[in-house]
Parts: C-alpha cells; structure tokens; sequence
DNA sequence: ACCTAAACAATAGTATTACTATCAAAATTA
DNA sequence: TAATTTTGATAGTAATACTATTGTTTAGGT
C-alpha cells in the first residue's frame, strides 16, 4: 500500500502554493537539498532557480523571499512530526508510553521512505537542527507570529503538553517543560556534532544518550 | 570605590584589540547599541561608522566580519557572566545554595552600573537571547570552534557542571544539563516576550515563572 | 618640540544579494 | 482553437560585504 500525505501550511507563506505544481515541489524539494548542503546563509534563490533549471523570477512567484521559504519547510516539517505523534501513539494507553514515544521520536532518526517523490527527511531534520531558531529570532517576529506561522510548532508542543498533564494534572510547566524538551533535543543532537563538550558524551557511550537524559529530566519533573 | 575589570578575549576574533584605542571602544558600544535596536541581520558596518561618525575602513581595521564581532559581544558576555558568577557564590559553601544563586543569575535582570563607559547589560542580555544561537547554527562552526572561540560558553557550562557534581557526584548528565539549563533561561525569557504560549505564563503568575521552572527541573533530575 | 609610526578619514571600486519589471514563449484549460 | 495561466529570458536597481589607495591626524618616544 502507498499513500500520500499532505499538509495544509498557512497561505500567507507563499505567493503561489507550491504544492499545486511540478515547478513547486521541484522548489521544496531542492531547497531542503541546497539549504542542507549550503547552510540558510548561503543558499539563494539565484542557485535554487540554477539547480532546478529555472529563473530566479520563477521562485519568486512561489515565494517573497528565502525567509518565508524556510518557514514554510519548517512549518511542513511540524505538521509531519505531529502526524508522526499522532500515528504513533494511536492506541496506546498508558500516558508514560506515550511520552517514552515522543522522545524516541525526538531523539531518533526520522523514517525515511524510498519514495522519490518525498522530501528527504535526513536533510530535513539537519535543517530543523541548524536553522529552525533562526525563523523566530528576528525583529519583525511579533507581525510573522500575529500571521500565525509558527502555529504547528505551537500545536505540536500544546500536544505534548496535554500529554504530560494527563500524566499528571498537577504539574504546573507542561508548556514550558515541552517546548524545552523539543528544544533541548534539539540542540543536543546538534551539540553532540558539533559542540560536544556540551554534553556527556563520550566514546563507551554510543546509545541513545539524548534520550535518557531527556527521559530523566522528564519523569522526575513529573512524577 | 570604583574599578574596572576587563576580560581577556581570544584575539583570532579581531585584527586590532578594540579594547585598545578610544574608537574600538566605541566600536563595541555602538554595536551593542545597534544590534540590539536593528537586530543582527539589519545591524551593518556602515551604520555602525555612521553611528561612531567613522568609516567601514576603520571599522574593517578592528574587526573582519560582524560575525566576528558579535561573537567578541558575545564572549565578552560569556566571560562577564562567569565572572558574576564566580563573584556571587564566593564564600557560598552549600551547592544548593550556589545552583540557586546561578539560576538566579539566569533568570533575572543583570545588575546594571551607571558607569558610562561601561557597556549596556540590558542590551548585551537582549542580544544574548536574540542572537547568540546564531553564531554556532553556522556552517563553518568547526573551524570556529578549531579555533576555541567559543571557550568562555564552554567554561561557563563547565563551571555549573562541577558543581552539579558536588551537589551529586553520581549525576550523569551534568555537562548536557548544564549546557540545558543556560539554554533553556535564555529560549525562555525569550518565549515569554515573544512567543508565550511555549510557556506557562498568565496574568497572575507574574513572580520568576523561569527561576521556578528551572529551580525544580534541576533539583528533581539531580536530587 | 620634533620625528616617526601608527591610526584614521575619504574616496573609489567590485562581486554578490535580494529583489522588481517586462515581455514573449509555452503549456493548460475551457 | 481561443483564452488564460505559467514559465523563461533578460535587464535593471539598491544594498551589502567587502578590498584598496592615499593623504591627514594623532600619539608616543627621545
């Protein structure tokens, strides 16, 4: 069996809807490839339209600027996490499994199809890694967040919340306490590459060290 | 009683000691000033020269790059904060005592003097939350960090790391939940000006939502 | 007080980026 | 097949991130 997934993004990131088109998903989807090679600095329009074997006139019809077009992988890349979630705790009762669910998934390599058509979640979640913080830290975030553009990672983080507070109703930081266990898993995987005298790392342990931390820090907080 | 402390600064981040001359002074001072008004992504060389009634040229002559820049804003930060740390839990001895006072720190406003020549703490603590992600989700993060430039964030974690461990000398992720705990402060005081629904803020909770936080993740993983 | 070296100001110039505009060709769709 | 939308090709602009040159000012040493 095959099917595909699609999600709604809010249409005030793109000018046209990329995923109406060829041209539009052959954009996302070499975007995500030259923003994972190249770093969000140095990716361009002018080197997207090149690789895709168009104009820079053409990208611009999709969307008004690189910024928007970040967010709008970032926004998909959200949307799939929370169906992910979703997928995976569909019929598991106990809220603890559920939550160990949730940060295997944070901790853990994406599945990744063999479907062509995909995006590739490996670059992706490097992007999400790398360059997902740089959409909210900027001047101008209160008229982007006024537009609602970050709602799916604010969906994802209010379902993780909602989780922990079924848990245990008494906790009183289940929103902090999920953004800052999306966050820090995030910046640990990064850490772990990049900066690994951030974290505990070393050579005996090869297992999932972000994941036992984050189950500590979670368990206690909530037990 | 006045005195003036100054820190030494890894000198791969400029080409002329801005510590050294009248105009590198103004130099950083204007930059804080201007990053944290425009943001680092509008902040230029050329309105820093118009701001300091100077050229780009000379602005180049102690700086390569504004990267390079606001990572000397940074680790000058860095070492600041470590130093106030270090201040504050002198002759501390519980290391309860000594965690609860560097969450402090993190937490709250710095203390700011009315020394003119000294440079903004408000400011510097905005552009910390703001922009300091953004100079290790770069690219070319391991030649920087070949170059040990971001030692005094480094040292910082380490600081709190060790005493974690005197707190409890069987904890194990003392080094990730360090590097946790300082991310975490500054993810969290951003999210509450800026993104507060990733939180738990409301009307009547108006006290230190962050210290509280962060005072019972810490004390529940390491007890 | 004078000399020397360093620091600075003024100016010019380049490659790249982030767009905007126009118009004809191609592809869809009605 | 005509009408409409979507693309491609090309051109152009303002701003950015630099580099280079040269003449003037400033500061420190004797």
């Amino acid at each position: 069996m095959e099917f595909h997934i699609s999600f709604q993004i809010n249409n005030k990131l793109f000018n046209k809807d990329p995923e109406s088109s060829v041209k539009g998903r052959e954009i996302i989807k070499s975007s995500i490839d030259l923003i994972y090679q190249l770093g969000f600095e140095n990716f361009t329009f002018k080197k997207l339209a090149k690789d895709i074997k168009t104009t820079e006139a053409t990208v611009y019809r999709y969307f008004e600027n690189k910024h928007k077009l970040l967010l709008y992988i970032l926004n998909w890349y959200w949307c799939y996490f929370e169906y992910l979630v979703m997928f995976n705790i569909k019929n598991v009762n106990p809220s603890k499994e559920k939550l160990e669910i949730i940060l295997k998934l944070l901790t853990e390599e994406l599945p990744d199809s063999n479907n062509t058509f995909e995006y590739n979640k490996k670059f992706l979640t490097k992007i999400i890694l790398s360059e997902s913080s740089k959409v909210y830290l900027i001047k101008n975030i209160s008229e982007i967040n006024q537009e609602n553009l970050f709602k799916p990672y604010k969906d994802l983080c209010s379902t993780i919340s909602s989780i922990i507070l079924e848990f245990n109703p008494n906790y009183k930081y289940s929103k902090s306490l999920s953004s800052t266990l999306v966050e820090t898993a995030h910046n640990h995987e990064y850490f772990l590459n990049n900066l690994p005298r951030l974290t505990d790392i070393n050579p005996t342990n090869k297992e999932n060290l972000t994941y036992h931390f984050l189950h500590q820090l979670l368990f206690k907080s909530i037990s």
